[in-house]
DNA sequence: CGTACTAGTCTTTTT
DNA sequence: GACTAGTACG
């Protein structure tokens, strides 16, 4: 008996051919991980390949991790040498080697999304482009895109000709690769394109990787960008053994420059290639396999597959529409607390996923409540947060004095007295003699026009030069606890008045943890390793397995990963799939939406729930959302409809709660001018916030003055707490109203009172600031205010209040 | 030069 | 609602 027989059939194929390229179409919860560590053992084994002369690559430390520990566990001896590791390290530790071939310093540091705007806006400032009409992400999103399609700046500016725009992000472009290279400097994406262009410029250099890497396998193929498949393409030319791994149904990264193409035409690629299809599941129950498989099915661009399980069909899947988003979280947490007293579950095997990081908030505020142990994925990463990221430029300075990003960065901080003026002469010199930011500090009393400032900068270099000094006998923990000590960063937190301060505190501590943690399990640990690890880590990467507390992620981040009881937060058209996709004129979206959605539901093994809520906050302004069409993709049959338990009020009386009625009205309410509601708004809070804030308080004291219009008598019926809630709905009316096709849409609509008659009938064609034309299908007199069905010639039909829709006529 | 307040933007997803 | 960048003022 051999740890092969354990395989299926198809699992087996998959492990045995080890020669030329295989293609591995992996459905959810197939098994895939384990082919591929078993492959690797059977290479090693069986095959006699040396251990050296493979590589595995993910997307995920995470990924990588486990697949790390697996091999070691099945192969032994030796495993140590299977090169295991993410695209991203992967690229990085080539470069550091042979990145001077290209004409760089081997000692670049990485920049991060927020180094990479730094940068950004101060070409912008220096090229005189308006940020307003073209916002810098804007450009940084161009710029990606370029290279994940491996266009250099000169073919962008070729490609761009005629265009004006385009032509500026040309221009952008090639400048922001200049400054990165003067800052020695690379972000996510170079990585990926400086080692095909070093692989293309240095046959010597690819010749020695395809010599080593002669057995490569590739997990999550379908994620892969172009420069993604170029390297892989480049590294497998040789002996031709590449093997990829992956579900075109679970391709989510689009966005991000993946390219669905790479693994649905691997085989023109590679015509030779064997294509073994993984349908078996291990994950789930035939229900919960029933459901993904029907959504799915809503795509047309896929390769044809179907899951199935001998597992059984288990429980149905349960759905539930709440009023409220404070009402779903609620009972979200109430049934995981249910489960966990009932034995039945532990937090550990439940995850609530979501589309959006900001729908964790109200997540948490009811896990809280009710004494859950959770912990959410993702959000503004560690190593993002501002106190982090002053250390890390610290760190940075002393590891790398190109890198003028991080210089300025804490060059006043914590203050010296250096202004932007002395900053913007100093930078001057520096251009002027073509030398680092850092450099020209160094010479700063060379510098005529800083006249004393230069006094002020003296003690900061000098703190730099005697930490690059200590760092001879210094390990990073000494080094990190010098800078913090000298800087006096945490006793300047101590002493502050901040809110947060403490929670800095407590992150600065972490970060020490992990130092420490780092010095540990390495062990020649260098500063350059440490920063580039940390510049690397994505937020998956911080998850235990062991600690028992209920996940909290979007449905991006659970990709890979199962658990027993799997919650779908939010289930409605306008979050998911979002409102961008589905006014959006490109169908690819909805169907990335939709493998999104594919991806949320297999990641349940036993138990799925699909929850929503009638109306949620979104960036302040209240939603009303219908129920998610991918959940009216579910066979009815698959599902119980029990009613909520929440009690429910009648849709009229929305406004009437306290809490959504403040909100309600503050968009509205802010429309009618700022002046009256300065006139009654001599709230406390006031100095905090906006007047608008200030007038929800006058509300809620129900002191609603004459100022807000005539059109409302002061004893306004919205503003009385109805006194007979509407019993709660029956059966029937608890039915998921389903937006059925793609034209249906929810109604986003903004709550709000005032206002006559609109001077536009039925069938009148009509105009919106936002959603362009259309034609008036209903209008209805409301509680409130009229509410005017609108079907919209590009974005859909929606209900919108009249008051706040702002629909013009257009004939 | 530093602070305090305001206005604007954002969010769909991230290595 | 939350955060950030920009501006006015001391």
């Amino acid at each position: 008996m051999s740890i092969y027989d354990t395989l299926n059939e198809q699992q087996k194929e998959a492990v045995y051919r080890t020669e030329g390229p295989v293609l591995i179409l992996a459905g959810a919860g197939s098994g895939k991980t384990r082919v591929l560590t078993h492959r690797i053992a059977y290479l090693i084994d069986r095959c006699g390949v040396s251990p050296w002369n493979i590589m595995a690559i993910t997307f995920t430390n995470k990924a990588a991790g486990e697949m790390r520990e697996r091999v070691d566990k099945i192969v032994g001896h030796g495993s140590e040498s299977v090169w295991v590791s993410t695209f991203h390290s992967s690229c990085v530790r080539i470069l550091r080697r042979y990145i001077d071939r290209l004409g760089f310093d081997n000692h670049f540091t990485i920049y991060d999304t927020d180094d990479q705007k730094t940068v950004m806006k101060e070409i912008c400032k220096r090229l005189q482009i308006d940020t307003k009409m073209l916002k810098e992400r804007t450009i940084l999103g161009a710029i990606s895109s370029a290279k994940n399609e491996f266009i250099s700046p000169l073919e962008f500016a070729v490609n761009a000709a005629g265009d004006l725009v385009q032509t500026k992000i040309a221009t952008v472009y090639t400048e922001y690769q200049n400054v990165m290279r003067k800052n020695n400097a690379l972000d996510f994406d170079d990585l990926l394109v400086k080692t095909v262009e070093l692989f293309q410029n240095c046959p010597d250099v690819l010749e020695s990787y395809q010599e080593r890497l002669r057995y490569l396998m590739v997990d999550e193929y379908q994620d892969t960008n172009t420069v993604q498949f170029e390297l892989i393409r480049l590294l497998a030319a040789k002996y031709r053994n590449l093997c990829v791994v992956g579900d075109d149904d679970q391709s989510i990264y689009k966005f991000r420059g993946a390219n669905i193409r790479n693994i649905l035409d691997f085989e023109k690629v590679y015509p030779d290639a064997k294509v073994i299809r993984l349908e078996q599941n291990y994950r789930s129950t035939q229900n919960v396999l029933d459901a993904a498989n029907h959504v799915i099915r809503n795509n047309k661009s896929r390769k044809e597959k179907t899951l199935w399980t001998d597992k059984g069909a288990g429980s149905p899947l349960h759905f539930k529409q709440f009023d409220t988003a404070c009402e779903e979280a609620q009972f979200i947490a109430g049934e995981i607390r249910r489960k966990q007293a009932e034995g039945t579950v532990d937090f550990g095997q439940c995850a609530v996923l979501y589309r959006t990081n900001a729908q964790s908030r109200l997540l948490e505020e009811q896990f809280v409540l009710a004494g859950i142990p959770y912990q959410v994925v993702g959000g503004v990463n560690f190593y993002a947060r501002r106190e982090i990221k002053d250390l890390l430029a610290y760190l940075k300075t002393v590891d790398n004095g190109r890198d003028d990003v991080a210089v300025k960065r804490i060059i006043n901080i914590p203050k010296r007295g250096i202004g932007a003026a002395t900053i913007a002469r100093v930078q001057e010199y520096a251009d002027a003699h073509a030398i680092s930011f850092y450099d020209a500090l160094r010479e700063a009393d060379q510098i005529a026009s800083i006249g004393r400032s230069a006094s002020k900068l003296e003690p900061f270099v000098m703190l730099i030069q005697s930490l690059r000094g200590k760092l001879e006998y210094y390990g990073l923990q000494e080094l990190l606890r010098d800078i913090i000590d000298t800087t006096g960063y945490v006793k300047a937190l101590e002493e502050s008045e901040e809110e947060d301060a403490e929670s800095r505190i407590e992150n600065i501590d972490e970060l020490m943890n992990k130092v420490i943690a780092y010095e540990e399990n390495h062990e020649e640990a260098s500063l350059s390793e440490f920063l580039e690890e940390v510049a690397l880590v994505a937020d998956i990467d911080g998850v235990a397995a062991d600690n028992n507390r209920v996940l909290l992620m979007t449905l991006h981040s659970a990709k890979g990963l199962e658990y027993s009881q799997v919650y779908l937060a939010g289930m409605e058209d306008g979050i998911f799939p979002s409102y961008m996709t589905i006014t959006s004129d490109d169908v690819e979206e909805m169907e990335e939406e939709r493998r999104l959605a594919y991806v949320g539901i297999t990641r349940a093994k036993d138990d799925l729930t699909l929850t929503c809520a009638r109306s949620r906050m979104v960036r302040g302004e209240t939603q009303y959302n219908m129920v998610s069409r991918f959940v009216g993709e579910i066979p009815e049959e698959l599902m119980d409809h029990r009613p909520p338990v929440v009690k429910r009020r009648s849709w009229e009386e929305y406004p009437q709660d306290t809490g959504s009625l403040n909100r309600f009205r503050e968009k509205p309410f802010g429309s009618f001018g700022s002046r009256q509601a300065e006139a009654g708004g001599r709230n406390a809070e006031a100095g905090r916030g906006t007047g608008i804030n200030s007038r929800s308080h006058m509300y809620t004291a129900g002191s609603l003055s004459a100022g807000i219009g005539s059109t409302r008598p002061a004893n306004d019926p919205r503003l009385r707490p109805k006194a007979v809630l509407t019993p709660q709905r029956t059966e029937e009316e608890n039915r998921p109203f389903f937006t059925k096709g793609a034209g249906a849409l929810s109604g986003i609509s903004k709550g709000a009172p005032a206002g006559g008659r609109p001077d536009y009938e039925v069938n009148d064609r009509v105009r919106h600031v936002k959603y362009g034309e259309g034609i008036v299908r209903k209008i209805e007199e409301g509680a409130r205010d009229y509410q005017v069905t609108v079907e919209f010639d590009r974005a859909g039909t929606k209900v919108m209040y009249a008051a706040f829709a702002k629909l013009k006529k257009t004939e």
